[in-house]
DNA sequence: AATCCGTGGAA
DNA sequence: TTTCCAAGGAT
């Protein structure tokens, strides 16, 4: 049965318009070389919350060096982490390559074209499942993002928070019925389009739409409203201190974070939450149990999250006891070394500033 | 359902 | 300056 929303809609017309416009008007974009959906699924995990400008170069040198779904799957950890350097959700290309692991060896190297199937992988959601199969296998799935909401919250009139998940499965239902069955590939990506182009989160381009006449919210004049969508609470901040540490080398010292959480994986110098009581080099010999002679303030570096604030301020410092005990996840390197190493931007910044 | 998980650009 | 947010997913 048909979602509420779409009687007295004409469907046929707007899907006609739509992939028409899009057939038409679509920006030429390196994913859209080829519809292998080994491309296709790299490109929607990189596009995850990330504009598109930002991930044309991601996007390419990935390729070059990750050609083929085998090629990733064989490739080393650091490595992967390091071709997504400076992109954020660092999981993401994690999870994409375990996932690519589990189609060699359970799919034999063939992407699954059913939503069961590509769903269960690793990293891919109710979007990236619905993208992949209606870009790459042209089936009529529905791949709701944030521009489709948009898109639809204006055309339907839908006024629920956007925010929330059983929005999203509101309109997938609606998607379902409305989704085109003859180019399901252009219809997804027409919608998308159309939000990053035209219906635009402030100031619409509503005279230059294509799907105008469809549209309830332009007919009512209330495009600026919608979509609806809650405020999310600000982020909390932290008082960080990180040491660029030196040995009698000149060698740096660098540590791998943690397997899970935030920056997973990551390399970054030695660095803790500050606390009032002790001074920064008592906290620092307690946090890495190294004696250490520390320099002046070289720098302060902010890195905003999605969730949580650092205010590093960066000290510069000198070993002055026995060299570290030595852990698997500390290494000292030298300064021509570090552009192995994926680093957070926070300290791609140190980088730069003090080392370079 | 609410929170965690990055970053940079635009308004 | 602050806020929002961009082709979301995992827990």
């Amino acid at each position: 049965m048909e979602q509420k929303q779409l009687r007295n809609f004409n469907i046929t017309g707007f899907q006609h318009q739509l992939v028409s416009w899009f057939q038409e008007n679509q920006r030429e974009l390196p994913w859209r070389i080829s519809k292998d959906p080994y491309r296709v699924w790299v490109s929607e995990i990189m596009l995850q919350q990330t504009r598109v400008e930002t991930v044309i170069p991601y996007y390419n040198a990935f390729m070059r060096e990750f050609p083929t779904l085998e090629a990733l799957a064989e490739a080393e950890e650091d490595r992967i982490l390091k071709a997504w350097e400076g992109l954020g959700y660092y999981s993401r290309v994690r999870n994409l390559q375990t996932a690519v692991r589990e189609v060699v060896e359970r799919y034999e190297g063939e992407v699954p074209n059913t939503r069961e199937e590509i769903s269960s992988l690793k990293g891919v959601g109710p979007y990236t499942a619905g993208a992949v199969l209606s870009i790459a296998y042209g089936k009529p799935e529905p791949a709701v993002d944030g521009n489709v909401m948009r898109v639809l919250s204006r055309v339907l009139l839908v006024d629920e928070d956007i925010a929330k998940a059983s929005t999203r499965k509101l309109f997938e239902k609606i998607l379902y019925d409305l989704v085109s069955k003859e180019d399901p590939s252009s219809f997804n990506q027409g919608l998308m389009e159309l939000g990053a182009l035209i219906c635009t989160p402030t100031s619409p381009g509503c005279l230059l739409c294509p799907v105008r006449e469809h549209c309830r919210a332009y007919d009512q004049g209330k495009q600026e409203e919608l979509p609806i969508k809650s405020k999310k609470k600000k982020q909390t901040s932290k008082q960080m201190a990180a040491v660029v540490l030196r040995n009698e080398r000149g060698e740096v010292m660098i540590e791998k974070r943690p397997e899970t959480g935030l920056l997973a994986r990551l390399w970054q110098f030695p660095n803790f939450e500050v606390a009032d009581q002790l001074s920064v080099e008592e906290q620092f010999m307690k946090v890495y149990d190294i004696q250490v002679e520390l320099g002046e303030q070289i720098q302060k570096v902010e890195h905003v999250f999605s969730h949580l604030i650092w205010n590093i301020t960066v000290y510069e410092g000198q070993v002055s006891g026995q060299p570290d005990g030595g852990q698997a996840t500390r290494r000292w390197i030298s300064i021509k070394e570090i552009e192995k190493y994926a680093f957070p931007v926070s300290h791609q910044k140190i980088i730069q500033k003090s080392l370079l």
